[in-house]
RNA sequence: GCCGCUGUAGCUCAGUGGUAGAGCGCACCCUUGGUAAGGGUGAGGUCGAGUGUUCAACUCACUCCAGCGGCACCA
């Protein structure tokens, strides 16, 4: 006689043998029709499954986050049953539940289109209507692989092949289809709400293996209601309208083309934005103590062999021969065995260069020695992505370079950093994450246990929740990585803290100690922004390229009405200009409105628009961006040039003019 | 690099085996208009590149290039 608990704390006992189902039913009747699956001790069952002893149980339904997944689950399957009824000889392999949605990959020799997208969503539908009750069996393994392979199902033959040998092996019975599937499932198919939608095609290698066999993996949608369908498609073009790249044409901040594919051209209103940048992080990183060098782009192939990376990441390089080339039509442009050059990749190894010209003493310790470093990374052409992922980037890189004692406070002293630059950009839903030593990796254990512990020490130090990544280090050590969630929900990763003791190593880098004894210097990689590129891209997701004022390419415009307020419109624009703004005017003759819908699609933060009695007053019609509809506030051109050089202040410069009055004050 | 899709004017996109169209933008003219598109005229295209099939290719086929969506990669 199971006795199980419910989530309200009350238990009762069932006769033996009692299903999810009847225990539903005993519930209520409408509990029992929404049920979908029951939950024993956190472990999810069939609703059918005789219960097998005592448990706290809950049931299931769409309105769960599990009963979602239940959904999107099932729906995967459908979504098979129906592709090998229409396309038969088509092999089933995958189809797991993700982020919204689920996806399965099949192996099949001809192509789909999503051109059959509407065939297969309405077989789909046909197998919802007739309701085939899910059946759960559990096979003899050598049964299960036999049976698969007479199918010709190679690929469920080898899943089957490589579970572990204590695995029950169940196949689930969906009216005449049948699957191997670790379950739960529904009690049937008409269960399923008709609120999905197979949304892309694309390739995927079995086992997410390059060397494997390339399979097509069908990505769909689903939803417990169709509302909740209809609100994620909804969402989906949100984020479209926010695409960088997109934006970043329509505000004319940048554009790449074919020639320089992975390079980016910045133009003047993006290239605005990335100098708002680099001296906000500049100030920031000069006042934390940090260093700021330049160093060469290209540096001998002799050098990265030294740093490890020719080995691991030649393929990665450009790289340059080291010659002059010939203006002779008939031969060779350059000689076959010219030494090479690589193009930078990184710029740790030449900041070893700068750490090793000299001696060093543990006084010299940590020194932050920090670059706006370009570097190229010859990135294969399916992976480059607008900003997101190019072939030159500029970090905002640094290297700190200092004593084992002194890991834990350079790791608290960036994090503090971080979190400090990422508040100012209003962006405080950061994620934490400690990526911990990779399978193939350099360096002993111990080392990696102690580096894995000092960034853990660091984390807890600085007061902050953290996840293990494991498996995620760099092959040279531990890294932390920082997951940020943008204004519509998104994540994104940017900076990067990585702990190094291989490096210095490689490269002999060395201080005198106190015990006048040479010692290793331990090193961080550190970048708050992690590329300008990316981080732009992030900003303009992020604003949907509506930057604040003190970022904004154009901070104000001013609009005039009537060529009478021109020599007017000129005078404001000069005040405004000598205050530091940004400003743009706009004399041409056209009407106001069409001025101000032209300069609120460029997402410009202030329109001052002037008159006839602004000119006659020495006032302003101020229009701040993003408000709906007409919103105008007359002030006088003095006040205005006061508040608008406030608003446009960097952060940290207002927090440093302002004082920690303000700021105490605002908590 | 792999799989699929796409490539027509500066941008967004129609289109057909018989050598191209719209809207916006741009230029010029009229209009001086008070908060998200005033009107007119005009310029602008080797239809991604190459090869092939055909009397004829922007259209069909193949190859290449690039973009997009994934996969793999990401020091």
């Amino acid at each position: 006689m199971p006795k199980l608990t419910f989530p309200d704390g009350a238990s009762r006992d069932y006769p033996a043998g009692v299903t999810g189902l009847e225990v539903a039913e005993s519930i209520s009747k409408s509990l029992a029709k929404k049920a979908l699956v029951i939950e024993l001790d956190g472990a999810l069952w069939d609703l059918k499954r005789e219960i097998p002893g005592d448990a706290a149980i809950r049931i299931i339904t769409a309105a769960d986050p599990a009963g979602l997944e239940i959904i999107r689950h099932d729906v995967a399957h459908i979504l098979a049953q129906a592709v090998q009824d229409l396309f038969p000889g088509t092999q089933v392999t995958i189809g797991p539940v993700i982020e919204n949605g689920f996806y399965y990959d099949f192996a099949r020799d001809e192509p789909f289109s999503t051109d059959d997208f509407a065939k297969i969503e309405a077989k789909m539908a046909a197998i919802i209507d007739a309701d085939h009750p899910f059946e759960r069996e559990e096979w003899e393994r050598e049964k299960a692989i036999m049976f698969f392979r007479d199918m010709g199902e190679e690929y469920k033959a080898q899943i089957i092949e490589d579970l572990p040998v204590d695995e029950v092996v169940s196949v689930y019975r969906q009216g005449p289809w049948i699957d191997l599937c670790r379950g739960p499932h529904m009690p049937s198919t008409g269960k399923i709400p008709k609120a999905f939608k197979l949304m892309k095609l694309a390739g995927a290698y079995w086992r997410g293996d390059h060397r494997n066999a390339m399979l097509q993996r069908m990505y769909g949608t689903a939803w417990a209601t169709k509302a909740d369908l209809e609100k994620h498609l909804v969402q989906i073009e949100e984020a479209e309208k926010r695409d960088h790249r997109k934006i970043g044409r329509q505000m004319d901040l940048f554009h790449l083309q074919p020639e320089a594919q992975g390079s980016v051209f910045w133009h003047p209103a993006g290239f605005t934005v990335w100098r708002q940048l680099e001296a906000y992080i500049r100030r920031r990183l000069d006042e934390d103590g940090y260093d700021e060098v330049k160093t060469p782009q290209l540096m001998d192939s002799g050098m990265w062999e030294r740093s490890g990376h020719w080995s691991k990441f030649r393929d990665g390089m450009f790289v340059v021969p080291d010659d002059i080339p010939s203006l002779d039509d008939d031969g060779p442009i350059v000689r076959a065995d010219a030494d090479l050059l690589a193009l930078k990749p990184m710029n740790c190894p030449a900041h070893i260069q700068i750490f090793n010209n000299g001696q060093r003493s543990y006084r010299d310790l940590p020194w932050r020695m920090a670059e706006f470093g370009c570097c190229h990374r010859n990135e294969s052409h399916g992976a480059l992505h607008g900003l997101l992922r190019v072939r030159q980037m500029t970090q905002d890189d640094a290297h700190i370079f200092c004593r084992e004692d002194q890991v834990v406070a350079e790791t608290k002293k960036f994090l503090d950093l971080f979190a400090s630059v990422y508040d100012d950009f209003n962006m405080t839903d950061i994620d934490y994450k400690l990526a911990t030593r990779p399978e193939t990796r350099a360096g002993d254990d111990a080392t990696w246990d102690r580096a894995e512990k000092n960034l853990a020490a660091a984390l807890d130090a600085a007061g902050l929740k953290y996840d293990l990544a494991a498996g995620e280090g760099a092959f040279y050590g531990p890294k932390l990585e920082f997951h940020l969630t943008d204004a519509i929900g998104r994540t994104w990763q940017a900076g990067t803290f990585q702990l190094d003791y291989v490096l210095p190593e490689r490269l002999d880098a060395s201080y005198v100690g106190a015990d006048g004894e040479k010692h290793r210097p331990v090193m961080l990689h550190r970048a708050v922004f992690g590329t300008f590129e990316r981080f732009i891209g992030l900003l303009i997701e992020h604003h949907a390229g509506a930057f604040p004022t003190w970022l904004a390419p154009t901070q104000v415009v001013v609009a005039t009405i009537t060529s009478d307020a021109d020599d007017y419109a000129e005078t404001a624009a000069a005040r405004l200009r000598d205050a530091g703004l940004r400003v743009a005017v706009d004399l041409r003759n056209e009407k106001i409105n069409y001025k101000i819908r032209e300069h609120s699609e460029r997402k410009v933060p202030w329109i001052a628009v002037v008159g006839r009695q602004e000119a006659e007053n020495g006032a302003l019609a101020m229009r701040r961006f993003g408000i709906e509809g007409r919103n105008q506030e007359i002030k006088p051109l003095n006040d205005v040039v006061t508040e608008l050089a406030e608003e446009a202040l960097p952060p940290d410069v207002r927090r440093a003019k302002h004082g920690d009055a303000t700021a105490a004050a605002a908590e």
